[in-house]
Order: structure tokens, then C-alpha cells, then sequence
DNA sequence: TTGTAAGCGTTATCAA
DNA sequence: TTGATAACGCTTACAA
């Protein structure tokens, strides 16, 4: 894996610097890690030599006997989503409350690289938390036998512990608003790579429970990016004309979506609607602004720092949902 | 610092593993390990042993032998401003490149939160990277003895490792851009915390040497966000009505200054110019989009990383300045 | 106030 | 193929 094994300059250990204090290791011990035994002579002299060579404990021989450090692996899809930093904002605010360290992996919602990063996760973190493309990946987890708190997954978490959103309520929330406003013909912006996802399978409920015509061709995938998501919109609108109104899968693609009708010289909302998912900070920055399913998702982050240390205690976490609301603003 | 010690279910040891499947350690390490000097049946029970007591190897126990796990500790000031998930995500490329891990620290530009997550970086990382506010933080990161590649310092960073930028030559590119537009009067929405601060000093020093008029009460200071560039514009405005244009500290200033202009009436760029630091993809998206000065940030990620294994060999970094690129968009 | 001994959980070395 | 022993770098307990 590592293919340039890196040469690394040998780091002074605490018997480097008993050495050239002239004391023992306990009397080092005691120097840097500021014991009351010690006389502030001899604490001078080995600090000194401490700082001369540089020496810094190992964080692997101090986390052998004191069982204190806690390490949290947060998985996310990719960074450059901003759906991500905000949750990653959540998460580190926890953990510093707890004083957990925090490291980062990134997947690039490849169910290749999960699977890897996971794996690193099992042997590099107490416990994990984060998203999962699938339900296989999150059977990986359980093999390596790393707790784990499942965040949002669109797939059906079960008994898996974590963070869900009420996805179908949500959905619910959006669709209605645009069947209120007199849309008839609804579509969807998808983003998920897999076609049983819950937002798109609610958007199709929803939409036939409200009594609107939707079928799977009112659907269009499109890579999660605002880019994907002016394109979509124009497939989608050469193939289904009628349609007034899109249901886009998060904030990122409802951007795209708006951009690729304003570009198109089609007005939002008067011409055509769109409605978001996540409620990003970014929606309100756009023109018109995003309407979209608010979901909060720093506290999404903070709970999933909640569940991994119950985890980590042997205790299941009780099961937690977050129920999203329409933010209206410009754009339907 | 862990206020509440939190329970924490004890993990299965190679030596628990051992005893149940009625070999010695050693065996139970080949059978983890996928060592050959193994019986398949030995190793299948072994593997079935660790496998019901959910046993994970100890990182700090195998970390204390085989040296070969790095870690990079990131230091940035706010991952809710979408400049760090930029630079984050070519930190987390290169590192994973490298097969490093990384453990993030977001300090909300506090110098004191700084400071502590730099001393946690110090026992928990092999190497540090990132943003710090200060010359002062710097030095005692170095007092820590960690290596730390410091990146684009406001402050003069003198012969401190790391990736700098050009600021200067970007704020030129900026203010002549303006000034060739034919505006005579250009302010700055400032969002440095040190009147010191580079992107400061040379809007004013290149703004002279333009044989422009400005003096202190040309640049407005304002907290780094959105509502901080809105805010700052108005204020500026009102105090200095002769201004045209503006040149923003970042694009998060910059947006909220277009936003800001455009909630007063104001039209952007006809009556009033905005020109950005960083050429951000969210400046893209806003109406009109922004004029920046464009960082190749992911780049200037993967360099912190180049420049921290350089730090880990015991070497000295090549000194590396990015060189910045005026981006014209609508805003100016 | 200081030093000696034991042990944290793992792997490398060598012997069986 | 397996096991005993030492070692990794540190801290805690105990002795001097």
C-alpha cells in the first residue's frame, strides 16, 4: 500500500534523554510529564536536555499504559460537497468537548475505497462513524468488528446503530409544497447511485400518494455536482416537457438544477420550481435562493459523536431520527 | 481536559485470543497477520477465536514496534468557510498517497485554541500542518518540537517551512484590475484579526504605487463571513462615499460584499466593483459571480504534505510560493 | 528526591 | 509449524 517507504529521522526516546541528563527514565517521566517529586534543579537539567534533542513522548508507548486517548474515524463522502465540512463541523465540536481526536478519511462515494477506509478506520481508530454507500460496506465494518455509527445511510439501516433523517417526511414536506403550489407534473434530480435509495423511492410514493402521475422516466440520475445538476435538468426537460417542477436529491444538484434553467432562459420559480434537499448554507447564496428540506445537520454530527461513545461503552445508542423542514425561499 | 471519563468496554487482547484457541500469542499474531508458517486449521480457528471476541490488535502496541504509521495533525481556522475543505481535500489526496493518516484540528481562528490544539497535535502526531494566526503560535510549536509545515501565514513567516503564497503579487493583479477599469477610489473589506496581515499591507502599499489615494480609513475590518462582507460594505460606504470598488480579504468577504451592494440597491459592477482572494467555486455561483484572485488551494494541500515528509526526513522543504491568477468574472 | 522493576499489547528473533 | 523470549518506549508501584 505504502509504495515509497519514506525515510524518517529516528526520534530521541526518554532514554536518549535520561542519558544526557545523567538521571534515570522515571526521573524523565516525572520532569516532562510535571510530577511534584522532583527537584526544580533536576527538572531544569532534563528539560533542557529534553528540548535539545528534540524529544517528544511516543504516543504509542504513552497510549499502551494510559487507556485515555480516543480516536474517532469519520468517514464522509467527499469533502468538497458542503453538505460534508458542516457535518464534519458537528462532529469535531463533539469530539473536542470529549477531548477524541478525529481523523479523516474520504471516499469519494466509491464503495471501493469505503471498504479500504474502513479497514484503516479498524486498525488506526477505537470507532467509526460516518457514510456508507450500502449495507455491505456497513457488513465490512461488523466483520472487522470496529463499532460504527451509521450516519443518513439512503439504504434501510435496520437495527444499525447511528443517525437516520426522516427521509420519506421530508420528501413529503417538498413535494407537497410544490402540489400546492398548483405543479401537476413533478421530476426529480437523482443523486444516489443506487435505485432503491430512500429519497428517490419517497419521491415516487409521495408523489402517487398525493395523487400525481410519476414514473421511474421522471426520474434523472446525475453525478452529485452542481454541474450534474444543470445537465440533468435539461435531459430531463427535453424528455418530459410537462414537467414544472423538480424534487432535486440534495442542495448541490437543486443549484445545478437552477443554473442550467436560468441558462436556459427558463425563470424560477415563475416558469419552473425547484426544491432542495439538506438546507445548505449555500442555497441562500444562489439566485434565486434554494428551497429546500432543512436538515440539521451539525447537530447530525454532534449525535453521531453521542452514538460512537455509547458505542464504545458496550451500550447500543438509542436510535435517533432527525425529522428535516421546509425552508421556503426563492426557488419554488 | 476530559471532563467526564467515560466507561469504556475493554478489548480483547492477543493474549485472551491466545487462550482461547489454545495457542501461544505468536501463532494468533501469524494467523492476524496472514503470516505462511501457519497450519490452515490452526490459523482458521485462531481467526474464528478473534473473531468471537471481537479482537482488534492494539495500534499503540503494534505502532510501538513495527515504526511505520505516520500521522499528519491539520490545523485549520474554520471548516465552515469553504476555503479549508478545499485545502483539506489535497491534504487528504496526498496523504493517502502516502498512506497517511490525518487527524484534523479546527481552531476557529482563536490563538488560544490554536495554541491547545497544537500541543494535542504534538502528542498525537508525527508532523503538523496548517494555518496559524501568529509568528508567536508558530514558536511554540517549535518550543513543542514538533515539525510543522506552516501554510500561507498572513505574517511574514521568514524561514519557517511550509507553502506560502504570492499575496502581494495577487493583491496587484487585483488592485490594477480595478484601477484600469477606471476607478480611483478603492476601499478594502479587510478580514485579518492583525492590522499586520499581508493582504492588508499590500493592498495599501500596491494601491499607493498605483498612485492611488488611500489611507487607513479606506479598509473596513469585519469578521470572516457572509454577514461580515454585508455588513463592512455598508459601513465603508457610509463612511467613505467616494469609494467604487472594494477588494475583499477572501471570497466569503467578497460575496457578502456583492450582497450587501445589492440589498442596498447598488449595482454590481456598474456602480460599484468587488474583487475577491481565493477564486473559491462558490464565487462562481453567486450573482454576478465573483472577480477573484485565484490560489490553487488543493495544490497548495498537497505541497503541506510534500513539505511534512520533507520535515519527517529531517530535511528542509524547498521553499515553495504559489503565484496567484486574476480569475474575471462579473463582480469586477 | 531519585532509581529499580514490572508491565501495557504487540511483533521479531530464535529455538524446538 | 509452533512456542519462548526479548524488545518497542513509556508510566506506575515500590524501594532506596
Amino acid at each position: 500500500m505504502n509504495v515509497t517507504p519514506e525515510s524518517r529521522v529516528k526520534r530521541a526516546t526518554i532514554e536518549d534523554v535520561a542519558k544526557l541528563a545523567g538521571v534515570s527514565r522515571q526521573t524523565v517521566s516525572r520532569a516532562v510529564n510535571d510530577k511534584a517529586e522532583i527537584d526544580a534543579e533536576t527538572k531544569k537539567r532534563v528539560l533542557d536536555a529534553a528540548r535539545s534533542l528534540n524529544y517528544r513522548p511516543s504516543r504509542f508507548a504513552r497510549g499502551l499504559i494510559r487507556q485515555d486517548t480516543t480516536t474517532l474515524g469519520l468517514i464522509i463522502s467527499d469533502i468538497g460537497n458542503p453538505f460534508f465540512p458542516e457535518l464534519a463541523s458537528g462532529v469535531l465540536r463533539a469530539a473536542q468537548a470529549r477531548d477524541w481526536q478525529v481523523v479523516l478519511y474520504d471516499t469519494g462515494e466509491d464503495p471501493e475505497r469505503e471498504v479500504l477506509a474502513l479497514s484503516t478506520l479498524a486498525a488506526q481508530a477505537d470507532v467509526g462513524a460516518g457514510f456508507l454507500t450500502s449495507p455491505e460496506v456497513f457488513a465490512h465494518a461488523e466483520r472487522l468488528g470496529v463499532p460504527f455509527a451509521v450516519l443518513d445511510p439512503g439504504w434501510d439501516a435496520g437495527a444499525a446503530p447511528g443517525v437516520g433523517i426522516d427521509v420519506a417526511g421530508g420528501v413529503r414536506l417538498a413535494v407537497r409544497h410544490l402540489a400546492a403550489a398548483g405543479h401537476r407534473r413533478i421530476g426529480m434530480v437523482d443523486g444516489a447511485a443506487d435505485p432503491r435509495d430512500k429519497r428517490r423511492t419517497s419521491f415516487l410514493a409521495v408523489a402517487r400518494e398525493l395523487g400525481l402521475e410519476v414514473g421511474e422516466d421522471d426520474v434523472q440520475s446525475a453525478p452529485r455536482s452542481v454541474e450534474g445538476g444543470a445537465e440533468a435538468i435539461g435531459v430531463l426537460r427535453a424528455r418530459k416537457p410537462e414537467i414544472t417542477a423538480v424534487f432535486a436529491y440534495n442542495d448541490i444538484l437543486a443549484v445545478g438544477a437552477v443554473r442550467g434553467l436560468k441558462a436556459a432562459g427558463v425563470r424560477v420559480p415563475e416558469d419552473f420550481a425547484v426544491v432542495g434537499f439538506d438546507g445548505l448554507p449555500l442555497g441562500e447564496l444562489v439566485e434565486p435562493p434554494i428551497t429546500s428540506v432543512y436538515v440539521d445537520i451539525r447537530r447530525m454530527g454532534e449525535l453521531a459523536v453521542a452514538a460512537a461513545a455509547e458505542l464504545l461503552a458496550g451500550r447500543t445508542p438509542e436510535p435517533v431520527v432527525l425529522s428535516p423542514e421546509l425552508r421556503v425561499r426563492g426557488s419554488a
